[in-house]
DNA sequence: TCAAAAGTGTTGTGGGTACACCCATGA
DNA sequence: TCATGGGTGTACCCACAACACTTTTGA
């Protein structure tokens, strides 16, 4: 079955069960070998990469349906969601599926809520659904070069906004880090995320003053010259500075 | 006409012209007399207070939408708007019309986008639209003895949150105060806003070296005891301030 | 003459930045 | 032995909080 007929045999079924002119899309982030990446879906139909976005259930709340369509589209779970903005131009995706008559359901106006997580990629198997070719995490670095659907890129850029802000105030570390960390790993990630070099002396200070990581007894082996420290975070303390206070970085 | 034709009148227009599912609501917050204040209309229908909020138009961008919406149900013109929230909670509006049929326009479920927004009060006239008895500014110390319409509590809440977050990294007063006000005037703003007083002489450093005000050569005759200087905005450095930094009150 | 407004001084604190030094250690 | 990581010291700056004092002036 070619991917135009896959999606006019799914039209019919999402009009009985999904509410109409409403989409979310969630940005999700993950950090690996010292990047950050975005999880990004490559659909058979128009070769294009998009946020793998879905439709909301007629009988769901807003919340769960992020959760579930991750988790279809992708093969992730588990993961901590927050909404970010609302893309809402009349004319957003009129273009998308232009070689389709109106009365197909993912061509209608859509509405969409923006929501973005952070999580570890090696914590997923990542498992694209039947609409897509692949399903990858895609270096911020390398999304220029890409070839975005529809505003996807602007959702994209508005989120990255956010987790700026975001961590300019909150610690940040826990759901992109693996278990056990080192410190030039934590800090690398504050630096990409930020986009500029940190002082390592202070931030060390400031890491540690907040109180937040535990020290492990063991060393990351194997590389080149001396063997960093691990760490991994009080999930006590990190839950607590959330709570809590501002910071500038 | 009743109340209740009024609403099944409606109804079948609103069918061809507006998305189904979703909504808008402002959050207009004023200040005056020493006091902040939430736009509210109370409607005919249930004698409930609820916020001025609307439906999306089939051919009308979102932020378009809440901009006729605030004219049309207030007669609120001219005033910037940002969106602070999603509520999406599947029952969130099921109980508010029940003693309608469920083909009735209002009575889907609905997905509401929130917008805040600052003004100053004395700059317009309300007017209530068909659907309300009055359109009214209530004190935010009022709201608790206040019958509120389904999640409007909980809508207004973020609002103010949101609000707060924003008074602590960013100036505000530019929509909120008249064109030319004084000092005190400014800072219990401030307090009122943050729901804390703040200590006087430092208020009067910190907004001084923000360098956006503007000393006006009149006072502000009539109180008693001395008359205070007025003040006005500089616009040019007061947009600066906007884009650049966070203070924190 | 009193109370509010305006303006200024002072002092301590805490955080952030910048830089510089120490030691440890794996290949 | 050298590059990296871990850890600490210090000096400077700045923003802010707390408090206090002065002067002005309207009713």
């Amino acid at each position: 079955m070619d991917s135009r007929q896959h999606i006019l045999n799914k039209s019919e079924e999402l009009k009985e069960d999904f509410l109409p002119h409403l989409s979310a899309d969630p940005v999700i982030f993950g950090f690996d070998r010292n990047e950050l990446k975005v999880l990004l879906l490559k659909m058979n139909y128009r070769q294009q990469w998009l946020l793998p976005g879905g439709y909301v259930g007629k009988d769901e709340d807003l919340d769960e349906a992020v959760i579930r369509i991750l988790k279809e589209r992708a093969g992730i779970t588990n993961i901590y969601l927050e909404e970010f903005g609302v893309f809402g131009k009349k004319n957003r995706s009129e273009f998308y599926f232009e070689d389709f008559d109106h009365t197909l359901f993912h061509k209608q106006r859509f509405v969409t809520i923006g929501y973005y997580a952070l999580c570890n990629p090696s914590r997923f198997k990542l498992i694209a659904d039947a609409y897509s070719e692949t399903c990858e995490w895609i270096c911020l670095s390398r999304l220029p070069e890409i070839e975005l659907a529809m505003d996807h890129r602007e959702i994209i850029e508005k989120a990255l906004l956010t987790l700026r802000e975001k961590i300019s105030h909150k610690p940040i570390g826990y759901n992109l880090l693996p278990e056990k960390f080192t410190l030039p790993e934590l800090q690398k990630l504050y630096e990409v995320i930020l986009g500029k070099e940190l002082n390592r002396g202070n931030f060390y200070r400031k890491i540690m003053n907040l109180g937040i990581l535990k020290k492990l007894d063991e060393q990351r082996k194997g590389g080149a010259h001396k063997a960093p420290d691990l760490y991994s975070f009080n999930k006590r303390k990190y839950t607590k500075a959330l709570e809590g206070g501002l910071n500038t970085w």
